[in-house]
DNA sequence: ATAATTCGAACGAACGTTCGAATAGTGCGT
DNA sequence: ACGCACTATTCGAACGTTCGTTCGAATTAT
């Protein structure tokens, strides 16, 4: 088997399996029997588990482009879901269409969800309220909002989010023209009520 | 140490830590470590680690008093959020402010948020999806609602669930005339948009 | 032939559980 | 009120299991 070939197979097995239960809800014992090689593989190209997983996270954000390096603490993470909504801030700022966008782009977004929220659900909306008042502090967002509109609205965009996945995988119904509406709704709500 | 006092402390330290890292996260020596006693206590009261989980996921339930056995697996779970969820919808027809009451009969919101969401936020919107296709099905829902609509609506719910909760922890601002607005705001969306 | 890849055994560490001993508490007969 | 037998509680050591990692040998590729 190629090299990448058994490499690309390890990080896409662990990728589900990591989204489904987490990083100590899976064992390198089962990754390695659902590839169908020893467990001597996975510290082999990955230098151990937690490179794995750091490589699954690397695959998810580098849809984004712009992240360099993921490590597996719970601090670091947030640091990284900081930068990526920062970075859907900026560029939201130049294109009221870029939800579309960045959502398109992400080729599994319930995976990536899944492994970002995980471990860190309770501790994200934390960050948004921290992004927030820095955006506030910096002249990015309205010094006059309601820090309640703004969490709602950000909350807003996750959720939309996680009703594309939905409508991706067929388990709700969407048309395009509803799309767009949603699109323009959560739009609407992120421009009027936290951009300045 | 009195009986249940020890057994107070153990599902109360418990609670903090399976929430924030989960069942796999915590060891039962950090636990008994945290409650300053020896790690056969667990096994004494709760039978063993999955014991702890359940009681600690059994009181979070008991606020909703219609729930009489946790058990720790998420297929399991799922059965509960579901019961938990029709248990809302049922008295919510009766009482347009029940949403309000829900939330502040809860003691620990955030805790029962995280135990149930993070073995299990994917699978909570698949459940949505289904309670809502039988709420169709039973004439309880309208026929002709939007599935987007309908599961943003509930995700609403949810959001709104979150933001009460960061308000008790002062970590969002929040007045009370901009509460009843947030939850008349989403009662709207639900009585218009859900119920027939 | 030299390097890259794959394997399986073995290792130490951490896990949850069990168990006998020690301590504290309780109820009863006097 | 007191001593005794019994139960409940607490502890720490030990057990077997599972974990992630390491390493030398075997195999394959260059």
């Amino acid at each position: 088997m190629d090299k990448n070939e058994l490499r690309n197979k390890l990080i896409s097995i662990a990728t589900r399996l990591f989204a489904e239960r987490g990083l100590n809800g899976v064992s390198i014992r089962e990754l390695s029997k659902a590839a169908g090689v020893s467990i001597s593989m996975i510290s082999y190209y990955f230098g151990g588990k937690e490179g794995l997983y750091s490589s699954v996270l690397q695959e998810q954000f580098s849809s984004f482009g712009h992240i360099e390096e993921i490590t597996t603490t719970d601090a670091e993470a947030l640091v990284k879901i900081e930068s990526y909504i920062r970075w859907i801030i900026v560029r939201y700022r130049n294109n009221p269409y870029l939800l579309r966008y960045y959502t398109s782009e992400l080729t599994n977004p319930t995976q990536f969800f899944s492994l970002i929220v995980q471990p860190a659900i309770g501790k994200v909306i934390q960050v948004l309220v921290q992004i927030i008042e820095e955006g506030i502090s910096n002249n990015i967002f309205r010094k006059d909002l309601n820090p309640v509109d703004t969490v709602l609205a950000m909350a807003g965009m996750v959720n939309y989010y996680i009703l594309s996945t939905l409508a991706t995988q067929e388990l709700i119904n969407h048309s395009p023209e509803r799309d767009e509406e949603l699109i323009r709704h959560y739009m609407d709500i992120f421009t009027k009520g936290i951009l300045r």
